[in-house]
RNA sequence: GCCGGAGUGGCGAAAUGGCAGACGCAGCGGACUCAAAAUCCGCCGGUGGCAACACCGUGAGGGUUCGAAUCCCUCUUCCGGCACCA
């Protein structure tokens, strides 16, 4: 600031409104925390609302994209509180996990050092974003205080058979040294967390029954307030099929079961095709085909799951004759047992009956190998089907034939017709198949849960006694990842006493996946200091389900899916009331750099807020983030426009700070009053409904248009009136969920008690938002060719006649033939004319 | 391959059967200033026209309708999910 400027009072009072963020911000940060106005009271008696924002990872530094999927809700929840609810929106730290430990490795320090290091530095960008959280409620799942209920949770959920130990083909990534869950595999064979290539290992691990659930699981999304699009990915992973499970006897005594959607079929079924890992595999094989079976079960092991599921037209469907055959049990007929890796020993019985001239890959199959062809499903109007000349299979509707005492029913409607036929021929009932599979918990690295069992060389597997807990991780273990659990080689940890017989016993070494952390954490937040049980479950009642859960898109299966699984279990353990945990749930869309690709910090693409708030401030930063677009959308990150944000606060805050508290007491035109308060009333309404429908850019836009209004106004004499002040503190009002420090700041220059976030949300009356007179648009035959301004409410007759009345166009209807008229209220008139 | 979502100015976008481009950015012109920044005012899809105005225009083509960015059909491009699931 010049000298001169200082000696000129009349620019010295332009200063006194010009906005400046880094005096507002800091001073209103403080005076929040010393009066801790965000410190939720749960013995309030106001309604509640449970507000949720994904927890993140304690990865170092926040970028923007973290920004935008807290500020955006953290608005949401400032507008439920002004309304009157009781509003809890926490936070925490996903602490535990592969990230955490990868960078440790890095950087060559513990992960727990790390994690517990970079917690502050994150929490400093979420208070200067100036988010509602109320810090005494945080949550960091690497605390033995947290993670102690994760052991306990294990222990009840092993108590009811809901935790298991399995062995058999699990997913290992080589280069993250450990098993991972199903939902983890990305495209077949890709690493969620590091993107290496995974394969099937056999091994002994830990599960949960999440497959006890499946039907719930799936019946349950009708009852929640989902994008339907995350509905969809949950229902296609759970994968309900329904159809039969049919026994067929080969030649050698034993049972081979099949299960098929289309029994149907059943006579089509020329051959059989097993996967070939079927454990009957060597039992039926002939001694003539055993060494080509060899070969080929020898060649599918060495394959990658990607060459083995590629569904490549070009690669020729393979597979080997074991020189068995099966009895159709529906018509006795002999038919070959093959084994090919197109079928999955994963799904079904991993054994199929194939029918070529109903299933694409069965006839693809059967073509390559000359094995024969049976038509069994006649589609109508068509020339009969020949198994000789057909050039690909019939999957659709029709009429059996060729089945005996099925033939002339109709498919798919008599479908339950041959269920009963195929279940009274006592070979086969009815069955549902679910994709969905237990999920895999046990982790061979080192920053996570410890499993709490032990297994004492005389009792087997012992669980750790509830009193016990928690089995603290060690800090002192070398967690190099090895292959093994790291654990393992902590002597102190390994070794223990048996609970039981108080003999020798081994810890187990393996972790909890950390999904488990983030699968409860929303309960532990309603009573974090809680030590009796994971939660208190009077407290929970209180507040859970939660009212609007936010997060990323990624997360649609992973997390929903055991989140979702998990409140089902606590519930029948007893300690919730519901089955559901997130009754409402919005995605944001994902920022991308600039360059458009995802924000990472190895890469370098990761915008962080802190210059960005130090030059704009972080009010501007926030409506940046918000009227970027839609916010479920996303996009490409930008800082271009918002310089645009920063003059939209500073023209309503000069605005505000130049009224003050001056008294309004002047005189203006009552239609002008009337004018503007109608505008105040329907911005109130528009803001209202757009947060309400996340539609927060066309909310700013609202903001912005009332401000250039105001500016307009505020030298006319309805700048001196009441209804001026009534825009003022309301614009002030309706800023606050957005911009909450300059509304601070606008409200205490208004002359108003601190604080603005404890006021209520301006309410609007309908009388007043109601305009008196609209601007419609004339057409003629479709085209604009007048507008014409009528009273709001005109009827269809009285707009049309005022449009008729209009000089422009009645000359242009002169002469010609109305054929038609259309006059829509408050919305258009149309005359057609020839 | 199947399922879902999207394609609109120079850019981010709005409008989900009724005036296409609200609002913002960038750009252009002007005011203020010694000057710059900031601020304020105006213009800002294309073509033609001095203008009034006319015509064209929402990925492409067709359809329904008085009227389509919006609904229907075909195609196309991009994004997401699932995928040899019997």
């Amino acid at each position: 600031m010049s000298v001169q400027s200082e000696a000129t009072p009349k620019t010295h009072e332009a200063d006194a409104h010009r906005y400046d963020h880094t005096a507002i911000e800091p001073k209103w940060r403080q005076e929040w925390n010393e009066k801790a106005i965000y410190r939720v009271d749960d013995s309030s008696d106001k309604p509640k609302w449970y507000s949720l924002t994904m927890y993140p990872y304690p990865s170092g530094v926040l970028h923007v994209g973290h920004w935008y999927a807290f500020a955006i809700p953290d608005v949401f929840a400032r507008l439920q509180r002004m309304r009157g609810y009781n509003v809890l929106f926490p936070m925490g730290f996903d602490a535990f996990g592969l990230p955490a430990e990868n960078a440790a490795i890095r950087n060559n320090i513990h992960p727990a050092t790390w994690t517990y290091d970079n917690i502050p530095q994150m929490k400093r960008q979420y208070d200067m974003m100036g988010a509602m959280i109320d810090w005494s409620r945080e949550v960091i799942t690497s605390d033995p205080d947290y993670y102690k209920w994760n052991q306990w949770i294990f222990l009840k959920m092993l108590e009811r058979g809901l935790a298991y130990r399995s062995g058999g083909a699990v997913w290992w990534c080589p280069n993250d040294q450990t098993v991972l869950a199903n939902e983890q595999v990305l495209d077949g064979s890709i690493c969620e967390r590091c993107g290496a290539e995974v394969y099937k290992r056999d091994l002994e691990q830990w599960y949960f029954r999440i497959t006890d659930y499946a039907e719930e699981l799936l019946a349950d999304l009708d009852k929640v307030d989902w994008p339907e699009r995350v509905k969809t990915m949950q229902r296609n992973w759970i994968g309900r099929s329904e159809g039969a499970r049919l026994q067929f006897e080969l030649e050698t005594g034993d049972t081979l079961e099949v299960f098929t959607t289309r029994p149907d079929t059943v006579f089509g079924a020329t051959f059989m095709v097993m996967a070939p890992e079927h454990p009957l595999v060597q039992k039926i094989t002939t001694d003539e085909q055993r060494a080509e079976v060899e070969a080929y079960i020898d060649k599918a092991r060495r394959e990658t799951e990607i060459e083995r599921q590629s569904t490549d037209e070009s690669r020729p469907k393979t597979g080997v004759f074991t020189g068995a055959y099966a009895i159709n049990p529906m018509n006795d007929q002999k038919i070959p047992v093959w084994i090919a890796d197109y079928v999955l020993m994963g799904y079904g019985t991993g054994a199929i009956m194939a029918v070529p001239s109903g299933d694409e890959r069965d006839f693809q199959f059967a073509r390559h190998f000359g094995l024969p062809i049976i038509p069994t499903i006649q589609p109508d109007g068509q020339e009969p089907l020949d198994g000789e000349t057909m050039t690909e299979a019939y999957s659709g509707p029709g009429t059996i034939v060729n089945s005996g005492p099925l033939n002339g029913l109709r498919m798919p409607e008599d479908q339950p017709k041959v269920i009963e036929w195929v279940e009274k021929q006592g070979r086969g009932k009815a069955e549902v198949t679910w994709r969905l599979r237990d999920w895999l918990i046990s982790r061979q690295r080192y920053w996570g849960t410890p499993i709490p069992v032990v297994y004492c060389d005389d009792c087997g597997m012992v669980p750790v006694p509830e009193d016990q807990l928690p089995v603290e991780l060690p800090l002192d273990a070398e967690f190099k990842p090895t292959g093994q659990s790291p654990l393992m080689t902590h002597e102190g940890f390994l070794n223990t006493t048996c609970p039981t017989c108080g003999g020798h016993a081994r810890r187990e070494t393996d972790t909890m996946d950390t999904f488990m952390d983030s699968s409860w954490y929303w309960f532990r937040y309603t009573s974090p200091n809680y030590d009796k049980a994971p939660f208190d479950p009077a407290t929970a009642a209180q507040w859970t389900p939660v009212d609007l859960y936010c997060g990323g898109i990624e997360h649609a299966i992973l997390h929903l899916l055991y989140a979702r699984f998990f409140t089902k279990v606590l519930r029948d353990i007893g300690l919730v009331d519901h089955g559901e945990p997130f009754t409402r749930l919005r995605n944001q869309g994902m920022i991308l750099s600039a360059e458009g690709v995802k924000m990472s910090k190895s890469r370098g693409t990761q915008v962080g807020p802190d210059e960005l708030v130090a030059e704009h401030g972080a009010d501007a930063l926030r409506l940046h983030l918000m009227f970027l677009g839609p916010w479920e959308q996303g996009g490409p990150w930008n800082d271009r426009g918002i310089t645009g944000m920063e003059r939209f606060i500073r023209r309503a805050f000069q605005i505000v700070s130049e009224t003050g508290d001056k008294q309004l007491d002047g005189e203006a035109p009552e239609s002008d009053v009337r004018a503007l308060r109608s505008l105040t009333h329907r911005t109130i309404r528009k803001v209202t409904e757009d947060i309400d429908d996340f539609s927060f850019n066309t909310m700013i836009a609202a903001l912005i248009e009332y401000t250039n209004e105001l500016m307009k106004l505020r030298e006319t004499p309805v700048a001196k009136t009441a209804a001026w002040r009534e825009a003022v503190e309301t614009l002030t009002l309706l800023m606050a969920p957005s911009t909450p420090y300059v509304a601070e700041e606008m409200w205490h220059r208004l002359g108003n008690e601190f604080s603005v976030h404890q006021q209520s949300w301006p309410a609007y009356d309908e009388s007043l938002a109601t305009v008196d007179t609209v601007e419609i648009p004339v057409q003629i035959n479709g085209k604009v060719r007048d507008k014409i301004v009528i009273a709001n409410g005109a009827s269809k007759e009285d707009q049309l006649a005022a449009a008729k009345a209009s000089e422009k166009i009645s000359s242009q209807i002169a002469g010609k033939t109305i054929v038609k008229e259309i006059s829509v209220p408050g919305r258009l008139v149309n005359i057609v004319v020839k």
